[in-house]
DNA sequence: ATAAATTGATAAAACGTTTAACTTATCGGA
DNA sequence: TCCGATAAGTTAAACGTTTTATCAATTTAT
């Protein structure tokens, strides 16, 4: 733990001669003969500037909190670290680093406290949002960040009417997939969505009825079930609603391993797939291509909202003003689950 | 960014009170009525304290550097994820937090040396080692880390023979799979593995080849072919092996990815699995599960494996001195794509 | 009644950098 | 010759906490 000053005084050189050299090598206040003794000294001692003393001094981290409020494991969702990578390409291409606090409390308000209050002094914050909130849990969320006066955007989370920065991945609020099915002369429709309450499944469940509605075709809400984010989970309920809905022809999968599992119901169930049942899933993940028969899905161009989202925080950092929203949309990968009825 | 001060002015006190109460809700050496005032004049400010300028002061961060020297986006490889979940559980358990300083450096070692320059302060480092790095390439991370003076704990690294903490994913170095194949009367083997060069591909090449040759099968290097970690390479790769070596039965995967993509190869090229093939995976994760048919794999309980690190870690934050290896070993996920031959 | 312990506070130094302001020496140009 | 630039440095304050040492007042024990 050699210090600054420990190279400047082995390099004859006042501490402020070593910083400036140090964060501009080709700063003229220190001579050629001092920047190589500098170099030598931080060799010799192994120096690596102290990220914690640099920030405090400087005001600047260089550094983004990740915030997500999700009750399950970090790192264990596909959505997610799809959406991350997205955000970390941005981030490191210019020089930004990220800070995980996770938490363990136990509702996700609480996680966002914590997360918030830990990593105070960063540079800005992106906000995630998961099927773990409701609506109101989101805007205290958003609310929380205000306070902190720091810039920060929000990705993945519904519309709001206040002026923030956010991407919104439309078609993760728009049931897309009923339509896309409809279209193609599906009249029983299943939907599939993550877990009870969260936004996402409620925003879907909504459309997805007023969508059917509007086409004439009753809504049963027996139709819908959730898979709670889990592939066993997903199987089980799927199960039910098929033995219990024979008449259904397709299947509207809220994500690709839904969707998966969904096939691998109907191969237990002896339906074939799509000559008797269509499903369709979403986020193009690997799961939907390795499948067999390949799963049709939506790509949502999740990682693209990742990198909209660090840039749009970056610009903000850099002193850009206002709110802006971004909306990604998404595009239908058509594969071999989806039959076309007459 | 109201400052501690504030909010001893606020409360009419030192902002040494203020500090002593905030840390130790239950200290004596601030009154009751003080108390009262400060937590009126945190909650009026919204305060919260500066991580940066407390870790400076304290010398502790109560964070971790994340070093993760790969060449592909982050977050988008499922080993690395599952093994940041098992890290991310136990640090979060503990009241730690982590660090990311990506770096788009382009060699490993680059990127290992950038990210721990600009992590330093951390309390301590878990330094992956993934498919990109070379034997020679860890060792020199592990001397760069090393320089630092902090605790670190090495994860997914090839055994070391210095006195290092490491937790070893034995199933990473050893080429169980074979050696399954081989007891259900396989002999006629082929190797899929990640990318060439790469620390453990290199250690199965070789336990693979002695493997057979302890039984007196002859090795082909022919039959070993790389993924390079992406699923449509591993699919032309597998596809090429298996049109030119008609008398393989078998093909051991180094990931359930690989698997997968051998079922879809297979598949197209009208192979029946498993009587014509047979096919194992690797880290029994989702995609192994919902093939159809379900892939035999082997479970290398990584999360376990990261949990295990992180709690190695936390004990040498914590004092205790050393080196010490834990050594996680796989277990075997017997499923519908290995048929034993007479 | 007095010593000892406890309660409730504060002052000030320290953590390792950064940076604005200042100094001195040297050099070219008019 | 003298002025202004420029090069090559230094000093010292500041960033926001923590923590050690210190102190006064009050309570408790003897």
């Amino acid at each position: 733990m050699s210090s600054i000053r420990e190279i400047a005084t082995l390099a004859g050189l006042s501490p402020a001669s070593v910083s400036l050299y140090l964060n501009d090598k080709s700063t003229t206040r220190v001579g050629p003969a001092a920047k190589e003794r500098i170099d030598a000294a931080v060799k010799k001692l192994h120096y690596h500037k102290n990220l914690f003393a640099s920030t405090l001094s400087s005001q600047e981290s260089k550094l983004i909190g990740i915030i997500i409020p999700s009750l399950m494991p970090l790192f264990g969702n596909e959505y997610t670290n799809t959406l991350l990578t997205g955000v970390q390409s941005q981030l490191s291409e210019r020089g930004y680093g990220m800070l995980f606090f996770p938490s363990n409390a136990h509702t996700s308000v609480e996680i966002v406290e914590e997360q918030i209050q830990r990593s105070s002094g960063c540079d800005g914050y992106v906000l995630f949002s998961t099927g773990f909130c409701t609506q109101a849990q989101v805007e205290k969320n958003i609310l929380e960040l205000q306070k902190t006066d720091k810039p920060f955007v929000t990705l993945n989370i519904p519309e709001m009417s206040t002026a923030i920065r956010q991407v919104l991945i439309r078609d993760l609020e728009v049931c897309s997939g009923t339509r896309y099915l409809l279209e193609r002369g599906h009249k029983h429709i299943g939907l599939v969505l993550g877990r009870t309450g969260g936004v996402h499944a409620k925003k879907l469940y909504a459309d997805h009825r007023d969508i059917l509605e509007e086409s004439g075709i009753p809504f049963d809400p027996q139709t819908v079930v959730y898979g709670e984010y889990s592939a066993e989970q997903s199987y089980t309920m799927i199960k039910k609603l098929l033995q219990e809905h024979p008449e259904l022809t397709a299947l509207n999968c809220m994500s690709d391993i839904m969707a998966a599992s969904a096939l691998l119901v109907a191969q237990d169930l002896g339906l074939s797939v799509p000559e008797e049942l269509s499903i369709i899933g979403r986020n193009n993940s690997l799961h939907a291509r390795l499948a067999s028969p390949s799963i049709t899905t939506v790509d949502l161009h999740i990682e693209e909202a990742g990198k909209s989202a660090a840039h749009l925080l970056l610009e903000a950092i850099a002193g850009s003003t206002g709110g802006q929203k971004i909306i990604i949309s998404g595009t239908f990968i058509e594969r071999e689950t989806v039959r076309t009825l007459q």
